[in-house]
DNA sequence: GTCTATAATGGGATAGAC
DNA sequence: GTCTATCCCATTATAGAC
């Protein structure tokens, strides 16, 4: 990966954050080090600090624009309306499919929460919280229009949260579920999970 | 936290243990040096190594232990027979009620499993793997004996799993909720998951 | 924008005294 | 069993040449 002296960074950029994803996924934030991150992408550890402050930083723009893009993907998905059951089977549908496609984001986001300074955390851990509404509020749709029956709305939102997020522990590409399969398995469960 | 020479060892071992899961669970592996275990136990870093031949041994042993604690226990309180749902049931709670109270070693054994060694982190997942399989069981029995309805056995109980781990992301001892009605709200939601 | 070189600090682990 | 002292190496981040 050696690479001569020059201008590259439109190029850069992007792999800088592509190979710190990774590894921070593979390895954790604290096991991997600036020049790791640099021989990844073919640059001296140096060269890095054109692109982040500090390693620090890094970690949270990765965070922040993973949480950001959940977000902006499922207000695009979300096919609103009042119809509660066909929101929380595109939530279902759309989770699944958000999160097995960016596994190492979901990790990451997750996992390292603990290495983020005070606000930092707060930042993320408050976009999080949003997510969580948005589902809940589907939740609390379907259940002011009779179709779900629950308890506690906002624990049924962390609890569907948590299901549908545990997909990434086991799906593979090259398994024997397609990926479609496996929504229709996770809605079905939802659904009953829900008493609709 | 000074301490002054001497001998130590029926007391030092378990305090060293619950120093490093501590910090582990609260920092990550990579990111606590044996210095600050040591600084927290109140010996110095060189002591560590009487209980310890290295860091990465002191990390697998917590997580096999935590592990061989959750199969102990759960062949404790798995009631065995013929009723698969009451045998759901008892699963259901025994997993809230022993991971809440233990969630460090929880969060350590599932966010460090990236960094055991070959052979350590084989040790741990097929522990793991067992644990699913119990609840596998349960679930494939109730399905025979036609008091649950599910596709796929392992997947569901993968889910469900996912599903109760995910209570140690928001259960709080002074919350509003009590674990017990944590347990049932939680209960409940399985027990229409599955069918029953 | 990237390089080389380096400053300043801290890491895991060991040796030998007590 | 614990201490002090230390080896050796890696770390983040910066400085200045190109």
């Amino acid at each position: 990966m050696a690479r001569t002296q020059g201008s590259h960074s439109e190029i850069t950029g992007p792999r800088v954050r592509e190979a710190a994803m990774r590894l921070f996924a593979r390895h954790g934030f604290a096991a991997v080090s600036m020049r790791q991150i640099a021989t990844e992408v073919g640059v001296q550890a140096g060269a890095l600090y054109n692109y982040t402050p500090d390693k620090q930083s890094l970690l949270f723009d990765l965070m922040r624009e993973h949480m950001d893009a959940l977000l902006d993907a499922w207000q695009q998905e979300d096919p609103g309306g009042t119809d509660a059951r066909a929101r929380l089977e595109a939530f279902t549908r759309f989770h699944i499919r958000f999160n097995t496609r960016r596994a190492d984001a979901v990790f990451v986001s997750y996992m390292e929460l603990r290495n983020l300074t005070g606000e930092n955390f707060a930042a993320v851990t408050e976009l999080r919280r949003i997510y969580e509404t948005r589902l809940e509020e589907i939740l609390r749709a379907g259940q002011d229009a009779g179709v779900f029956t629950l308890a506690e709305p906002r624990i049924t939102a962390m609890a569907v949260i948590a299901l549908l997020t545990g997909v990434n522990t086991w799906y593979r590409d090259a398994g024997r579920l397609k990926l479609d399969e496996v929504e229709t398995l996770y809605w079905d469960m939802v659904r009953r999970l829900v008493g609709g």
